[in-house]
DNA sequence: CAACTTAGTGTTTTATGTACACGAAGGTAA
DNA sequence: TTACCTTCGTGTACATAAAACACTAAGTTG
């Protein structure tokens, strides 16, 4: 009686899918990896699709640990600010024709459930566009907007992930994951406006950053820039508490 | 070679847990059932605790699939609004001392890690109250505030369901999964109340509540009741449409 | 018919959101 | 050095939404 099969009970592989953003000054876009060829040389050349980042977790691995791990085995980023926000979990979510070829190549089990926590993940541009490492197969960051057919199900999951972002953008501190360590106002603006996908007022937009105690101005301005330089501003976690504080007057 | 070993890729099982919430005019409930105690006469007997009600995934269920099932199963509830909000998977989450000898009698593979994908789900406690049927143990609507230790990790999933609830209370439409059919406006600012635990202004709700025109006056009152009779009111999922288009002038 | 209980209603004040235009600061190039 | 270009940074008037607040109305019970 093999011990893996005596009941009905789903048999499943576990997999964590990382859908991280990446903004700078042209826009909100995804880190996609290109699916890793077959090295072997009689295999017929599969299609191959590009995907999110994503593979199994191992026996004593958390589902955050193990997003870690394999985001960076697959991109080389480190340190990313990564946030649980589904699971997915259709018996047939790796079950279409165009992802058999892949599966047979690189699973162990080809033909096994497989169901996936996602994260999504943030990374500012800015500063040192993280052109990862590739060892892996390419990695690409594409436009929100031009995200061409992928792997699996995960055209789903990231349309989940877009939404997700959008309703925890304001309430999250999450933008500035997104910017650089020091910002101008006009960037965070633009940033607001990539992720909702409207344009936003500017005056109202400051009148409403001044409320943010936790958006401080520093004593620096832009250079190197070919026309009035702005303020510079940066975030200070701590600025929360003085918020709670001033409510109570 | 067992097909199931041969890599470090972590063999788990699946699970759904569901915290389903009942409301009625005293409150705010969650469901729990008591874990099923050993039939053997000779087994030690364990100390039980009450648990969400869940249960592995099939074959080839979704987790949708699976969540409705195990309900119906464990508790004979039938036809609730359920929604996916978190999924649990940390590696020693059912490997707590007082889960042990529960895992013993009742798993084939008791030592397995097991991860849950937890949903929320809504029933109105108004009309009939679903005293349901307890085959696998009894069942129990408990006080939102007297939620006591749980088996394995489910208070934690408990905790992150009611953040959940409330976060989703305004947005989503959810109220009225919690309401009877028939409500009136006091019954839907007391539901609100009890999510959100505080006192609400009743002009000012009942001037919000106008603006929802989902929201429906019926030609009806309420009876058997020892003073005023309210005005009864029911859901319109179509008058959403009607809320766009206000909009557009 | 008196006493009780919940239903239902408007106005004022305060805060928040929205719409909108121009001078200032710096760089570039003739 | 001056004219030009680009983005920065600011305030006000208006409309809408949120908050505070108290009494009469419609039933039931004894």
């Amino acid at each position: 009686m093999p011990t893996s099969q005596n009941n009905s009970f789903a048999q499943v592989d576990v997999s964590v899918d990382c859908v991280v953003f990446g903004y700078n000054d042209d826009g909100l876009k995804v880190l996609l990896i290109d699916q890793k060829a077959n090295q072997n040389p009689n295999h017929p050349i599969p299609v191959l699709y590009k995907a999110l980042p994503g593979d199994l977790i191992l026996k004593q691995e958390s589902f955050e640990d193990a997003a870690s791990r394999v985001l960076y085995e697959l991109t080389r980023l480190k340190g990313v600010f990564l946030q649980q926000f589904h699971a997915f979990g259709n018996p047939n979510r790796v079950r279409e024709l165009k992802d058999q070829d892949w599966l047979r190549s690189f699973r162990t089990h080809p033909n096994r459930r497989v169901i996936t926590v996602a994260y999504y993940g943030l990374v500012s541009l800015h500063d040192h566009t993280p052109e990862p490492a590739s060892f892996a197969g390419q990695t690409n960051w594409v436009d929100l907007g031009d995200v061409p057919e992928l792997a699996f199900d995960h055209n789903d999951i990231v349309d989940e992930a877009v939404k997700t972002l959008r309703s925890h953008l304001e309430s999250q501190h999450i933008s500035f994951e997104l910017l650089p360590k020091k910002f101008t106002l006009s960037q965070l603006q633009g940033l607001y406006e990539s992720v909702l996908d409207k344009k936003l007022d500017k005056r109202n937009f400051r009148k409403n950053v001044k409320k943010m105690s936790h958006v401080v101005a520093l004593d620096e301005k832009q250079t190197g820039v070919l026309h009035k330089p702005a303020q510079l501003f940066s975030y200070d976690p701590d600025g929360l508490d003085s918020d709670l504080n001033d409510m109570q007057k």
